[in-house]
DNA sequence: TATAATCCCGGTACTAGTATCGGAACCATG
DNA sequence: CATGGTTCCGATACTAGTACCGGGATTATA
């Protein structure tokens, strides 16, 4: 009958996610980053810090356009529930 | 200070993600793929019709898994503003 | 020391997303 | 006609996301 709160999972999930943004990120500003994705850089601080669990399709889209990622390439790498044998975004960054 | 409405753009891009879900879907029932995606049968169907504008990002790429789509070709055909001469799912669909 | 740049944090405010319930329409079957 | 399957809709309820403000910590540089 509610939305139902967010299970350690998926909040795990969103920890993952914002780590991997930031480490996209790398040298580049929050602020830039943020201002040229078309959202504000609390937003961008708080989905990078994991704050933000499930945050919108279209602000990690954008996101990710900025930085350069896959949208595949981000889902199959947070989604996975333990390691796996595939390159990973940071692996694919540093070639 | 408070979250912005969602503008005019915003919206006609929710209604390309809605019936682009859609027609991927093609025969199945909503209910089998809302399920198999781990969304309730009324998200996906609020997605679909276009009543919810920016979808969390899990939710959509659960449901891009279940229906075998690309991310960042869903992405990319939504978020254009105009038509384009790109292959769009529907076309990789068909072939 | 001063100045700027960057990032973090808590608080606040509001809209939006997710989910369930109940009902109804439609269509293909039996 | 009856039954089941599918989709649709309104109402309801609650959490979550987005955004701005003020302040503080850190680092680097002048």
């Amino acid at each position: 009958m509610v939305r139902l709160p967010l299970n350690p999972a998926e909040v795990e999930r969103g920890q993952r996610l914002g780590a991997l943004l930031r480490r996209a990120r790398g040298q580049r500003s929050m602020l830039n980053t943020a201002l040229e994705a078309g959202v504000s850089p609390e937003t961008l601080r708080k989905i990078e810090t994991g704050r933000v669990a499930t945050p919108a399709f279209p602000t990690i889209a954008a996101i990710a356009d900025v930085l350069g990622l896959s949208l595949d390439a981000v889902w199959s790498e947070i989604n996975q529930t333990a390691g796996s044998a595939q390159i990973t975004v940071d692996e694919r960054l540093a070639s």
